[in-house]
DNA sequence: GCTCAGGGCATTTTT
DNA sequence: TGCCCTGAGC
């Protein structure tokens, strides 16, 4: 292990603050570190310094939010030392390092090593499943709120029997209509216990109950952690605050980074207050401020400041740029969120001429995840190359998570969730109702669905007919088959068996669907991104575990492919300004700026939430380093319906001084035609947009007499037609609202049936009611 | 057991 | 508008 400990110039490298920071060891110490102030580059010194003071690589724990960051973490520290040290430091993730300590220690809280990971889908599937068994009205119970609730409790250390022990918690729930909810949390807990199973807050709450029910494994870790460092502390909540506060106790040396403006997860349970009390939580500690901003130009910093001042909760701090004084801050209105569209797919075209950025210097910046579709509409028509970040992760989708379903119960037999995925897919004509009666013996006799199977005849209560029974027994074997082969393959080789043994490929190469195709696709590359694992591990260590269940471990806590596609190189990037956090671009452009999206007055109850949202549009005006344009709509179609929102407060609370707020006069003349349409017609129930660019993914009959006499014509002007050259659309004045491709005639009893694609369902909505209301005139 | 039409319902998101 | 869930009917 070579390293550059001494030649790092770090007089050079970094400003005054940033040394000091650096090179204070010997107690607690909070970093304030103001956006764009060289936070990581700070973070990547101090792990440098203490392994040049001696610090053993195993004994700096550094923890970070998101696996992104671990990674460029890691990245950097190599670089700076020229090494492969990173591998050695106990750097990852909350999730991650907690994980990979319970999995060590899984005896002393009562589980097995292989324990199984279940995302959000996976436990709100569960929750249904005992919310219908409980006999819970699901009027009150609903699964996502339910969920919430019980992770907000986990996330506050509050243990089904804690909450139980708590009689204001159980006035507070039947006030809420949902007494039983400590019954439900109470069988949830012990059902991912039983299954061996363990949802992300667990991952969490476990490594606090194993620190506080085994002092002496706590000891070990709080002396094997010498030093230990957190990004982010601003996002950190009560369970992770926890943890790093009895960790530290031994030896008192904690250094936080992080940025209270900065802070915006206070929705799922991060507590402003942990950086806000380090004071109190650890007197004897230092304060270092990095102040100095490298990235903005001075109009966005002070613009950004001169929001940021309005909250009352902060730390007080002097953010600053020493950079140009830079262009003011653009804001336009538009007339509809397509305008505005439009407004920012020609000033993306116009930055580019006139300031010379490359698109992958642009990023688009929204709220909600749905904003995106105006946008890509826009881009698409002004061929502007952009990419999108958020929405369905990779290993969301069901075709992956059904391949690594056949994994995880491999490794992990009681893990119902993936059972219940997998024993019908391929369709093994295995419904609902046989796994009803097999989750009914499993209940009454406390154990996991597959040890039903593994031994039926020892459930004389079982009451499934033979030819069933049989389909159920071969799945049995063919899992049983699959645990076999676990460790004799790479994960590659093994997920390659997979899919050819369960006909999970067959299953897909038979279906000519473009979506099958999609899927093979997305399946095509897990193996590929198996195989990089493999790569990945064996580069470093030759004899490194490359089996699946080494596999698994490391993809159960992804979310999404961190290897970004060479053809995703120079493109605008569009994500939600949540995920837009840690990063920076030459133009930002913020949309939505309206105050239904960005609730800054009376429409949120609490000042809290209040200062939350503006710390999110103090974020969303740091990213950008030169240039910020800042839109928003006058009027907007919502779940089909127009409203009139007014522009969000915190666009005036900008300082006028670095803002150049036009008016836009220049209505763009569809959206004015369209706007016009919806005005003068008493239909409210029209699609407002026309036909979609997306890709042709639904089908549907479509019964009507009226719309059958489309296809049958199969002449028009002369000229033969196929079917999958008709279109039926509405057609209101000289536009076409919803359009629907006939691809296929078909004779029935009664009339003729079109086989129409339709593009979304929304169209297909409003054809059909369209359809409706002809065949009755 | 499967399919498909119709009803209900919508933040932000990482792990 | 779009998507997920459900229950009726095959």
């Amino acid at each position: 292990m070579k390293n550059n400990f001494d030649v790092i110039d770090f007089l050079n490298d970094l400003n005054q603050t940033q040394k000091e920071a650096v090179e204070y060891l010997d107690g607690p110490s909070l970093i304030v570190a103001g956006a764009g102030s060289g936070k990581t580059r700070v973070l990547t010194y101090k792990i440098a310094y203490l392994l040049k003071n001696g610090y053993n690589p195993s004994s700096i724990l550094a923890l970070t939010f998101t696996n992104k960051a671990a990674e460029e973490m890691k990245q950097r520290v190599n670089t700076l030392l020229g090494s492969n040290i990173s591998n050695y430091l106990e750097m990852g993730t909350f999730h991650g390092i907690f994980y990979k300590i319970l999995r060590q220690e899984a005896e002393a809280i009562g589980f097995n090593k292989n324990i199984t990971i279940y995302d959000t889908s996976d436990s709100q599937s569960l929750i249904k499943t005992l919310i219908a068994s409980l006999n819970l009205n699901d009027e009150y119970y609903k699964p996502n709120l339910m969920y919430g609730r019980i992770s907000r409790c986990k996330n506050n250390l509050l243990t089904p029997h804690k909450y139980r022990m708590s009689n204001d918690l159980q006035i507070e729930d039947s006030k809420a209509r949902i007494p039983k909810f400590v019954d439900l949390y109470e069988a949830y807990f012990k059902q991912c216990k039983m299954q061996n199973a363990m949802d992300f807050d667990d991952l969490l709450l476990y490594a606090n109950i194993l620190f506080r029910d085994s002092p002496d494994i706590l000891d070990k870790y709080m002396n094997k952690f010498k030093f230990i460092l957190v990004d982010e502390y601003q996002d950190t909540n009560m369970s992770q605050y926890i943890l790093i506060k009895k960790l530290s106790t031994l030896n008192n040396k904690v250094c936080v980074v992080g940025d209270d403006a900065q802070s915006i997860y206070g929705f799922r349970g991060a507590r402003i207050e942990n950086i806000l009390n380090f004071k109190k939580d650890f007197p004897k500690h230092k304060l270092f401020k990095l102040e100095q901003n490298y990235r903005s130009t001075q109009t966005i910093v002070n613009a950004a400041n001169s929001v940021i001042k309005k909250n009352e909760k902060q730390i007080s701090k002097n953010v600053f740029s020493e950079n140009n004084t830079g262009s003011l801050i653009q804001i336009q209105k538009a007339l509809t969120d397509s305008e505005e569209a439009i407004i920012v797919a020609k000033g993306i075209n116009e930055t580019i001429l006139s300031n010379h950025l490359p698109y992958a210097e642009i990023a688009v910046l929204y709220r909600t995840n749905a904003q995106s579709r105006n946008l890509e509409e826009a881009l698409r028509k002004t061929n502007i190359p952009y990419k999108i970040y958020g929405g369905l992760s990779f290993y969301s989708r069901q075709e992956i998570k059904n391949v690594l379903a056949y994994v995880k119960l491999s490794v992990n037999p009681s893990d119902n969730e993936a059972f219940k995925r997998i024993v019908n897919y391929p369709s093994r004509k295995i419904g609902k109702v046989t796994i009803e009666k097999l989750q009914d013996v499993a209940t009454q006799n406390n154990i996991s669905l597959w040890e039903v199977i593994e031994t039926p005849n020892a459930f004389p209560q079982l009451n499934i007919n033979a030819g069933t029974l049989n389909r159920l027994l071969m799945f049995r074997d063919l899992v049983n088959n699959l645990k076999a082969n676990i460790s004799e393959q790479t994960a590659s080789e093994y997920l390659n068996y997979l899919i050819q043994e369960t006909g999970i490929y067959a299953d897909l190469k038979n279906d000519k669907s473009v979506e099958s195709m999609n899927r093979m696709e997305n399946v095509d590359e897990l193996i590929n991104a198996a195989k990089n694992f493999e790569e990945e591990m064996l580069k470093d260590e030759p004899d490194a575990d490359v089996s699946i269940s080494s596999y698994l471990e490391n993809v159960s806590l992804l979310t999404d492919m961190d290897n970004e596609a060479e053809e995703d190189f120079n493109k605008v990037t569009l994500m939600t300004i949540h995920s837009a956090k840690g990063l920076e671009y030459d133009h930002v452009f913020l949309v939505g700026l309206e105050e239904e999206l960005f609730p800054s007055a009376m429409s949120r109850d609490t000042q809290a939430e209040l200062e939350e949202e503006r710390r999110l549009f103090y974020v969303a005006i740091t990213r950008a380093r030169k240039f910020l344009t800042i839109t928003y709509a006058s009027s907007r179609f919502r779940f089909g319906n127009l409203i009139y929102p007014s522009p969000s407060r915190f666009i005036s609370e900008i300082d006028r001084n670095f803002v150049n707020w036009a008016e836009n006069e220049n209505e763009h003349k569809a959206t004015k035609n369209i706007f016009q349409h919806y005005r003068s017609s008493n239909q409210t129930d029209y699609n407002s947009k026309g036909s979609k660019y997306v890709p042709i993914n639904k089908t549907t009959r479509l019964k009507s007499d009226r719309f059958v006499q489309k296809p049958e014509k199969t002449e028009i002007d002369g000229e033969r037609l196929t079917p999958d050259q008709i279109v039926v659309g509405l057609k209101i004045r000289h536009e076409t609202f919803g359009k629907g491709k006939v691809v296929a005639v078909e004779q029935t009893g009664n009339g003729k049936t079109a086989m129409v694609h339709f593009e979304n369902s929304g169209t297909k909505k409003l054809l059909l009611s369209f359809a409706k209301l002809y065949a009755e005139n």
